[in-house]
DNA sequence: GCTTGAGCTTCCAGCAACTGGAAGGCCTAT
DNA sequence: ATAGGCCTTCCAGTTGCTGGAAGCTCAAGC
């Protein structure tokens, strides 16, 4: 299978694939014609690989859970600590969000928003509070 | 001033000022000895850089703040509509780290965590479902 | 005067994870 | 034969810095 039905199947573009290959995440054969040559395998880890970017892991954590994946002695147990690692790291993230939000949005509240020069958000950033 | 004074007084590091002049954020004239020499309107400028890249806003839109910032005719609509235009970004970003936390989630508490190969985040992230 | 160490300079390289574009080969159809 | 669409490789750019090497300057201590 060329990669442009391999992009297809996995829903990543051909650019990305190639990408993937260089970073040694994909192996694929070659056709006689030089051509990339996708198998069923490839496209499961294509697929694979989509799924958990997609779902906010790195590209090495990717790798390790491609390893697990691939090994069928894994203790699920491995797979649930990547997983549960990220979730801390979203929360992580999530939290910094909220508190820029409301520091956002108290500066945005207090600004009268006309055509006048007087801006809150611009004294706060200038760090020129409560003038 | 020095470059150390001034990144102890902008909270910013060294290499990070030095950048900044990359890409003509600011200007310091020079000692005769070479030496970048910082004003005190440099100082604010890179105490501005600094606290609204802490907000999240990215360079080019600190670039814009920046000449609202020292455009005294402004009118604070402006800065106004920079700045919500920023709480959307947020909020569309917690709200996908939120869905992904919430799949993340379900993935792991349907996972024994035990060291038996069968682990329902796998199963998933290969697209096999409910099986 | 000499050395030491901190602080300054420039330049080059690298991080993550791609993405865009150029130059050229291949394949199929008309 | 030619057009187009797909494929190849390679190089460069994105964002926002950060690290490191090689070398200059300056102030202090002996």
């Amino acid at each position: 299978m060329n990669i442009g039905e391999a992009a297809r199947q996995s829903e990543l573009p051909p650019k990305t694939i190639r990408y993937y290959e260089d970073i040694a995440l994909v192996k694929p054969s070659r056709s006689s014609n030089g051509y990339r040559d996708y198998s069923e395998n490839d496209i499961h880890r294509l697929r694979f690989l989509q799924r958990s970017r997609s779902l906010g892991f790195t590209i090495e954590e990717c790798r390790l859970l491609l390893s697990l994946y691939e090994d069928d002695q894994r203790a699920s147990a491995d797979v649930k600590a990547v997983a549960n690692q990220k979730i801390i790291e979203i929360d992580h993230k999530i939290k910094e969000l909220r508190s820029l939000r409301k520091t956002l949005s108290a500066l945005a509240e207090n600004c009268h928003g006309d055509d006048k020069p007087d801006c809150p958000i611009i004294d706060d950033l200038a760090g020129r509070r409560g003038r």
